[in-house]
DNA sequence: GTGCGGATGAACT
DNA sequence: GTTCATCCGCACT
């Protein structure tokens, strides 16, 4: 299984129920991605937990199942990558068992392998939040779209994975998520956790 | 079959 | 601060 520096992250640590803990135990985690074009890495520095059924932001609110939301219910560790606004594709992950239609939105990577590439892909001449604040943007550099939903990242050769490094940063910042205002009184609760301090963090409207 | 609006980003003023 | 690109999922007929 291939990694490159760390090690993957596993089914021990998707498969967890409590998908608010998880998305920001994901803050530090590296981000992979090895399609033919090359191999790109980011750290995770910002994301959004999303609960079935109870949170009225997620998907799955009610448990609703459809064609979309199916994927949510497959076991933690899958991808859930879903247009928004027609052009955007943002990328989650699934956590919790078989059933618990929990995700965390990743909003923002610090690239760290394979920035050129990322450049390129973004239509960017020099590195800057551009290249990886915003759940649109990062899936663009990480070249991830809807062909990759569903994936199951436990499994041997994936174009997509997260792995563990070892490190952690030391200031996490929690406040409520973007772009949710029709979820009522979910609207503000603190599931959007990020890196205090780092510039590739996604900027509110 | 049809209509509405959204977990956004960029380019404007 | 405002506008617009762009299209699928979903609710409803």
């Amino acid at each position: 299984m291939t990694t490159v520096l760390g090690k993957r992250l596993d089914s021990a640590f998707y498969q967890r129920s409590d998908v608010v803990v998880l998305a920001q135990e994901l803050l530090g985690k590296v981000i992979v991605t090895n399609f033919p074009e090359g191999l790109v890495a980011g750290r995770i520095v910002e994301t959004e937990a999303y609960r079935a059924p109870d949170d009225k932001a997620c998907h799955a609110h009610l448990n609703r199942f459809t064609e979309r939301t199916k994927v949510m219910f497959l076991a933690g560790g899958h991808t859930y990558i879903y247009l928004c606004y027609g052009i955007h594709h943002l990328l989650n992950i699934i956590t919790g068992s078989v059933g618990e239609a929990h995700a965390i939105l990743i909003r923002g990577i610090e690239p760290i392998i394979g920035t050129d590439l990322m450049l390129r892909r973004r239509k960017l001449a020099k590195l800057g939040p551009r290249i990886g604040a915003g759940p649109g943007v990062l899936s663009q550099a990480l070249g991830v779209s809807k062909q990759q939903n569903a994936t199951n990242m436990l499994t041997e050769e994936t174009p997509i994975w997260i792995e563990d490094d070892g490190f952690t940063f030391r200031e996490i910042i929690a406040g409520p998520r973007i772009g949710i205002d029709y979820a009522e009184e979910c609207a503000d609760w603190p599931w959007r956790f990020y890196v205090s301090g780092n510039r590739f963090v996604s900027k509110p409207r």
